[in-house]
RNA sequence: GCUCCGGUCGUCUAGCGGUUAGGACGUCGCCCUUUCACGGCGAAGGUCGCGGGUUCGAAUCCCGUCCGGAGUACCA
């Protein structure tokens, strides 16, 4: 039997971390046993709701290259595959009736201040909270009846089967039991007629015949609700497979106090898509060996629920921005410069970039994006000179984004002087007199096409002024006065790129501070 | 309160009764070098949560305990 799993979000927020990872799990391990990735919209919560949800759900999987086999996009054998449509189809109708005969779930006609009240009487009273049977679980027909005559609202729950145990094999953490007298009976139809997560999920999972089931660990205390669900109807169940959940740095769940937490947000950072999966792909989950930076089909090929990991992991945000560097490094210069480009043209990163969020660590936000604009505005106006600028910039960024102020100095036609680089180098006594030869030699039509042609330039003043085998004096001022800056590409390299005309430009501007 | 899950360097992890407890990120140092970065080399960092067992021998098996987390809805 072919696998087949499903990444059934509910259509409530945005994607965010956690469930990238467990559709990353359903992605690689359909793949890797060539089965079925199936997604399924768990929209039974109509209060709920959120349009833009699914949406993204479907945007932001697809742009990390999660696609699916089977889902309310692509259509499917089994359609339609969002809850809410299913339950107009009236699909969970005959199982319900079908509990409703064999006697294995009946109708409660509790309101909700009752269920309030029964609560409190637990907890005060140090008893397991929940709906145990109630008056209605045991309720002679005639009851039931006559509540049903009186129109009273009533919900359809689970009689979960007392005095027994229940044991689901979870892949990960083995055999899982409870004892069923502490499991309380789930509803399975709510007062509005529609099925809830319990029921809708179990029953879906059955029709569409999954056989492995990736949810977070949030869910292994309802599992045993689920396997008596799955026990009234004599199904199977499938491979359970309960994911640890993903911890910000204080060891709470992931939220926006750690970080950004939604996909999208990364991908307007210049987070790539592929080291992205590898990163979050790799909390909790061992591939074996020492092996870590993994192209996607690595990981397909490697992926086994028996590298899955119990604990939580945090979420590191250095580790997942050294493999992106790492990615970088890897990319041609064309292909990052395309890149580029289209992080600029992306409505979400442009949003992204709008705004400051100290918790995000987006102090000036603007001035990034700004400078991105600036060189996807060169690429198109001077792309040679764009990809040189991007080539001498590739091994010192770790993001995209990265790239737009590091490229700043090579765009703009006046640097900013960096007040600390120039009190430091602009006071040498050298200077200004170094600055006067750089601008004669280069008015005079010194040949500075390649880096060596401009080493020569350097080296001939230093070695003028009888620094031979150490031209640092001179490369710092005149780094100082192209870039404004005392970090960066080395100092022939850019002087090429500039070239003659920029440099002229540059050079007599910093002259002119001096005096 | 009740139920459940978890616990190896700061972090992600390898490990499946015998290892100097290995790797990666981060940190620090050295080398490379005009700076930063990249790259290379190296170091620090772990009484395997703690306490008892079992065993010739335990991070690995058993029990207890502590700590952390999750669930406890007509939400998923």
């Amino acid at each position: 039997m072919s696998v087949r799993v499903r990444f059934a979000p509910s259509p409530t927020g945005l994607l965010h971390v956690g469930a990238l990872r467990t559709a990353l799990y359903d992605h690689l391990f359909s793949q890797h046993h060539g089965g079925q990735n199936i997604l399924r919209i768990e929209d039974t919560d109509r209060t709920r709701y959120n349009p833009e949800s699914e949406e993204e759900f479907v945007s932001t999987l697809a742009w990390v290259g999660i696609e699916f086999d089977e889902g309310p996009h692509v259509g499917g054998p089994y359609a339609p595959y969002r809850q809410s449509e299913r339950q107009a189809a009236g699909l969970y109708q005959p199982w319900i009736d079908q509990l409703l005969e064999s006697g294995h779930a009946y109708r409660a006609f509790d309101t909700p201040e009752e269920l309030d009240e029964m609560r409190t009487f637990q907890q005060v009273n140090k008893m397991p909270t929940g709906y145990f049977g109630g008056d209605w679980r045991d309720a002679l027909p005639e009851k039931v009846a006559q509540a049903e005559a009186e129109g009273k609202r009533s919900v359809i729950r689970l009689k979960v089967p007392r005095g027994q145990t229940i044991t689901i094999e979870d892949a990960i953490r083995g055999r899982l039991e409870w004892d069923s007298d502490v499991v309380d009976d789930p509803v399975l139809i709510k007062a509005d007629g529609m099925p809830t997560y319990h029921f809708a999920a179990i029953v879906d999972d059955h029709m569409m015949g999954i056989t492995h089931v990736f949810r977070g660990e949030e869910w292994i205390p309802s599992a045993p609700k689920h396997a008596a669900l799955i026990a009234a109807f004599g199904w199977e169940q499938p491979v359970w497979v309960h994911c640890s959940v993903i911890t910000g740095a204080d060891g709470k769940k992931l939220s926006k106090r750690h970080g950004a937490t939604r996909v999208l947000d990364y991908a307007a950072m210049g987070i790539l898509p592929e080291p992205l999966k590898n990163f979050v792909a790799l909390i909790g989950w061992a591939p074996g060996g020492d092996r870590e930076v993994m192209s996607r089909a690595d990981m397909v090929e490697a992926f086994d629920i028996k590298g899955l990991q119990a604990s939580p992991g945090r979420f590191d945000k250095e580790k997942l921005t050294w493999m992106n560097g790492v990615a970088i490094r890897a990319m041609s210069p064309p292909e990052l410069l395309d890149a580029v480009v289209s992080l600029t043209e992306s409505a979400h990163a442009q949003a992204y970039w709008s705004e400051a969020d100290e918790e995000l660590g987006k102090l000036a936000p603007e001035k990034t994006w700004e400078a991105l604009l600036a060189l996807a505005e060169r690429a198109r106006t001077d792309r040679d000179y764009a990809l040189a600028a991007i080539v001498l910039e590739q091994e010192r960024v770790t993001t995209l984004a990265d790239f737009g102020l590091a490229c700043e100095f090579f765009m703009v036609d006046e640097v900013e002087i960096n007040v600390k680089a120039k009190d430091k180098w602009f006071t040498k006594d050298y200077v200004p007199e170094m600055f006067d030869y750089f601008i004669h030699e280069l008015e005079s039509g010194f040949n500075v096409s390649t880096n060596s042609d401009c080493e020569e330039l350097v080296r001939n003043y230093a070695i003028q002024r009888g620094w031979v085998d150490n031209a640092a004096p001179a490369v710092h001022p005149t780094r100082v006065a192209l870039t404004g800056k005392t970090a960066g590409p080395a100092l022939f390299d850019l002087m090429a790129v500039l070239g003659r005309e920029r440099m002229l430009a540059r050079l007599q501007r910093a002259r002119g501070m001096l005096r």
